[in-house]
DNA sequence: CCCGTCAGTCAACACTTGTTGGCAAACAGG
DNA sequence: CCTGTTTGCCAACAAGTGTTGACTGACGGG
């Protein structure tokens, strides 16, 4: 029904726009590449999303599509978490768009904290003993998942860039296991 | 001896880089607002360092001054190197400014890799079981650090960044620790 | 067929950016 | 004192930015 004759406009200029900022960041990412990826004029960009902001905004749409965790074994919520934030990394290059920009831009930095707070917030309340400790522990899942991210697609450290996905879950797994889970005293047998 | 009359302007000029370069990255720090800060004139920035990136280059000179870890319990070395960069990052906006520019610059973020790489490493393969190993663990280590700083000072999130120091070391040395020593297989008791 | 709405193009705006060269004042050595 | 060098400021440039508005066709319902 409301299907305009522009949609198709809308979704390419998209799709370009989540590229560019994933790949150049919120201020190297300019509306006239944008636009010439998309093979449209620069104007357009402005009639359909107000301004970069609102591109943004628009572009960075996103959802963790964190599993239910309702069926896994409570023991293996960290391994099982891991591969599920590995794969939504490498499928969609919203979140490295979302990262590249809310290191400079308050607007996608609220919308990083927004996400994990909302969306993982919760499942950690279901798993950590004590639910008034959800928060942080949520936090601490957040500095790990973010920080491997941000050495494997951003910074590209090698011996990072070069793990193979199972060894990645067997080196985080226990990590956020210990954070959803683990007491704080816990220490691993070394 | 070769204390030239205008070493104080070059110093200056280094701070402020620093101070806008750690407050609102590489791009949105402007020469003009650098010397506006600096209060002199933004052509004196380009006599004294070239270009911007060589500015940069100048205000991101860092050293990670690791610890010895000889006189360190093994079994204490994660703690303790937690502490240390938490102390490390907190004293210096130097590593707030190069993570800030390396997220969308190549040159910064050649600069942090060899950072790691360079001073972690060797760390790691004075620690690590099998000095083969060294690199991966010491690559993970950044990522739990890098990745704590992420949160902690550029994404502001609150449950991390509300973090006693003592709760922090206390949550991240046991990951770095088995980052560093521990066996892949190693399993936290949940 | 005709006319209002929509999609798109073009040129230009106001502004900021890094960067440059010229010029005046302060200094230092003879 | 005078001359060459250093230190600094001023004005300007060229390029690139986000953004705007006017104009041109192409649809599509009556």
């Amino acid at each position: 029904m409301t299907t305009r004759r522009s949609d198709a406009t809308r979704a390419a200029i998209l799709a370009a726009a989540r590229e560019r900022f994933a790949a150049d960041g919120f201020e190297r990412a300019t509306i006239r590449s944008i636009a010439a990826d998309a093979r449209i004029d620069p104007s357009m960009v402005m009639r359909y999303y107000g301004n970069k902001e609102g591109l943004f905004a628009a572009a960075a749409e996103f959802d963790l599509r964190l599993p239910d965790m309702a069926e896994v074994t409570p023991g293996q919520a960290g391994s099982v978490l891991v591969g599920h934030f590995l794969q939504r990394w490498e499928g969609d290059d919203t979140l490295l768009a979302l990262l590249r920009a809310a290191v400079t831009q308050e607007g996608p930095a609220e919308r990083i904290r927004a996400i994990f707070a909302g969306q993982l917030g919760p499942l950690a309340a279901r798993l950590a003993p004590d639910p008034a400790q959800a928060p942080v522990r949520a936090g601490l899942v957040a500095t790990q998942m973010l920080g491997f991210a941000l050495c494997r697609y951003v910074l590209r450290l090698p011996p990072v860039a070069g793990l193979e996905r199972d060894e990645a879950v067997a080196w985080l797994g226990p990590t956020v296991q210990r954070y959803l889970t683990g007491d704080l005293r816990a220490l691993p047998r070394s």
